[in-house]
RNA sequence: GGUCGCGUAGCUCAGCUGGAUAGAGCAUCUGCCUUCUAAGCAGACGGUCACAGGUUCGAAUCCUGUCGCGAUCACCA
């Protein structure tokens, strides 16, 4: 049996495990019964029964005509002599309960004894190239928490596909033209010339946002005030002298103005700085970045390249549309009769551009609220008609808002989670909380720890939840760190290093049996599966399933450590067992994390 | 109105391609720090899986409809 499991060694482990048992029964019921069967259902056996894998026989009684109680005894007593890998089984109903062998969790537990990546495989010759694009702010006005959410999913997934043996490309497309950033720009010039962000000592993309708010107030004033007068809401709203300044120089700009570019770049250049250092506080990067003011007039020229295949068409005021009726949507507008351009016409040349700059890539993944489904929806549609062939492989990584309990998050009014508050928050609720829990630690760098622990918290609070759900988040209500949290597993981790650093020398021989008790084999079970859930979050862009596994995993060790004396123990070929098996979960949790961008301190 | 998503314990969420008595955490209550870190462990309490049909040996899961919440359907981004 130890031939078969090393021949298989490349394959997830549970998968090796069901398919020899597939094998095995296949052939069973093929002697037995004379029918070839394909589908075989296994499942973890529930633990209130004996037992540690299930095959499901409902599903075979429509082929073979026998009732279960027979097919199943069949089907054990073979297993049981012909597999070493079956030790016991039982039948409850149309379950089949089977007990693996202890022999085959020991040999599985050595072949991935030296395996510090168990579970995430490398890029090879085969690999493909993903780009995974996220974050894509714009320029007017600083991060805030639906950022937050969006930077976590984004950073999170292109560690999972990495671990899944894909190349990562990791982008963002920053929004630095059009009027929004204007509107900061008309502000500044009126309420704040000459100022900079270091006069009032705060973040360059916190100082773009403050003439942003400002603009908004004066913009508000500026309409009551014609409402007054005795003008419409709608005029109000169209004639606000404030906003004609900022049309004004939206047209400077597109003229080249030269100072409206000079001061254009000077005022992107401090929020980008800003940007900066939130990233780096969240711990995310990117590995290129798109400007959409570099890709607005190539989508342009794909749009008149679309009208020359007779893919897209004018309108008589000189529109230029799609029509996406076919697909079961509407027609679709692409450029303004004057000839701008359009949010989407940005995201064309993008894409375009992205795969100009890397003939590899073979699927792009936009992390992008759900707000924006329809649009993404009509941007593959037309990449598609367009013809080109990798416009299948795109995939619009869609997920909830986060709302707060008043309400939608409007950054216009200043209803928002500020994301470098929000972290700020977090690492001194660390503090605190490391405090009343009297922790004297000895670690040296107490910063640090409050940061990870802080950012743990948070992450997790976010990624365990399934994309798409939106979040509802009570700024009031703090956060918890007890429980399925980051901190319990950040937590259950520094335990794990405080066991091995007591004992580094682990001497183990797999050969000589042990008795293994059930909160082992639960722990190796767990294990077991692992690599199966890194490649279902890959297919499913889902961080929430790693989570959850990391989660169940850490619960496991729990027990296990509160209920064991891993150092304790007198037998030392046991002893190096539990402590192999421990160091093997700390590695997981270590791993794991990773791909959910937490950092697990050593002490806490 | 059309389209898409969501609806599971008081609250926050798990529940993979249908499987056995639906699982965690928080909150409430009971125990456990002289033994490897109590941010922990062991347990109690808590459910008409929105509702109604259908598919089948079997449905929280798949299909249809209804209700509720949200998003979207701009010459905004």
């Amino acid at each position: 049996m130890l031939a078969i499991i090393i021949v298989y060694l490349s394959l997830p482990f549970i998968t090796k495990m069901e398919n020899q048992l597939k094998n095995i029964v296949k052939t069973i019921i093929k002697k037995k019964y004379k029918i070839l069967i394909d589908n075989l259902y296994f499942q973890p056996t529930r633990k209130e029964f004996e037992g540690d894998i299930t095959l499901l026989l409902f599903p075979l009684l429509k082929n073979i005509k026998t009732d279960p109680e027979n097919l199943g005894k069949t089907i054990g007593l073979n297993l049981k002599d012909k597999s070493d890998m079956v030790e016991e089984f039982n039948l409850v109903k149309g379950f089949l309960n089977l007990t693996i062998s202890n022999s085959f969790y020991v040999s599985f537990l050595n072949s991935i004894a030296k395996n510090k990546k168990y579970g995430h495989l490398k890029p090879n010759k085969n690999s493909k190239t993903i780009i995974v694009e996220y974050s894509s702010p714009n320029t007017n006005k600083p991060l805030h928490l639906g950022h937050i959410r969006n930077n976590l999913l984004g950073y999170s997934v292109s560690k999972i596909l990495e671990a899944n043996g894909n190349n990562v490309i990791k982008t963002q497309i920053i929004n630095d033209r059009g009027i929004h950033i204007c509107k900061s720009m008309v502000a500044w010039k009126l309420f704040g010339k000459n100022s900079n962000p270091s006069d009032l000592n705060i973040k360059g993309d916190q100082f773009v946002g403050k003439f942003y708010v400002l603009y908004n107030e004066q913009y508000n004033n500026e309409v009551s005030k014609l409402v007054a007068s005795g003008m419409s809401e709608i005029d109000a709203k169209n004639q606000a002298p404030i906003y004609l300044k900022a049309k004004e120089l939206l047209k400077k700009w597109e003229l080249n103005d030269r100072d409206t570019k000079k001061l254009w770049s000077k005022m992107n250049k401090w929020v980008y700085e800003g940007f900066e250092m939130t990233y780096k506080k969240l711990g995310v990067d990117f590995n290129t970045i798109y400007y959409e003011s570099d890709t607005y007039l190539l989508g342009k020229k794909i749009i008149e390249e679309g009208i020359k295949k007779k893919v897209f068409y004018y309108k008589k005021d000189g529109s230029v549309w799609v029509d996406l009726s076919s697909e079961g949507l509407d027609e679709k507008l692409l450029l303004r009769s004057d000839g701008t351009s359009i949010y989407i016409t940005q995201d064309l040349g993008t894409a375009y551009q992205r795969i100009k700059d890397n003939p590899k890539i073979s699927s792009m993944v936009y992390t992008v609220g759900n707000e924006q489904d329809y649009h993404f929806k009509v941007l593959f549609l037309i990449l598609k008609k367009l013809g080109y062939d990798w416009a299948k492989n795109l995939y619009h990584l869609s997920y909830g808002m986060v709302d707060l309990p008043s309400g939608k998050m409007k950054s216009r009014e200043g209803a928002v989670v500020d994301a470098d508050d929000l972290i700020e928050t977090m690492v001194k609720s660390a503090e605190e909380i490391s405090n009343d829990h009297g922790k004297k630690n000895e670690v040296d760098d107490l910063k640090k720890l409050y940061n990870d622990i802080g950012l743990g918290a948070l992450k997790y609070f976010i990624l365990k939840v399934d994309p798409k759900k939106r979040i509802l988040f009570n700024p009031k209500s703090s956060f918890d760190f007890n429980g399925n949290t980051g901190p319990f597993i950040q937590y259950a981790y520094a335990r794990i290093q405080s066991i091995l650093r007591e004992n580094r020398n682990i001497q183990w021989d797999s050969k000589k049996t042990i008795k293994i008790f059930s909160k082992e084999k639960e722990i190796l079970k767990q294990i077991l599966i692992y690599p199966e859930v890194v490649k279902n979050a890959g297919d499913l862009y889902s961080p929430s399933l790693i989570a959850n596994y990391t989660y169940d995993l850490v619960k496991l060790f729990n027990s296990f450590y509160q209920n064991i004396n891993i150092l304790g123990e007198k037998d030392t070929n046991l002893r190096s067992f539990r402590l192999l098996l421990s160091k093997k979960v700390g590695e997981i949790i270590y791993n794991s994390s990773l791909l959910l961008g937490i950092n697990v301190p050593d002490r806490m």
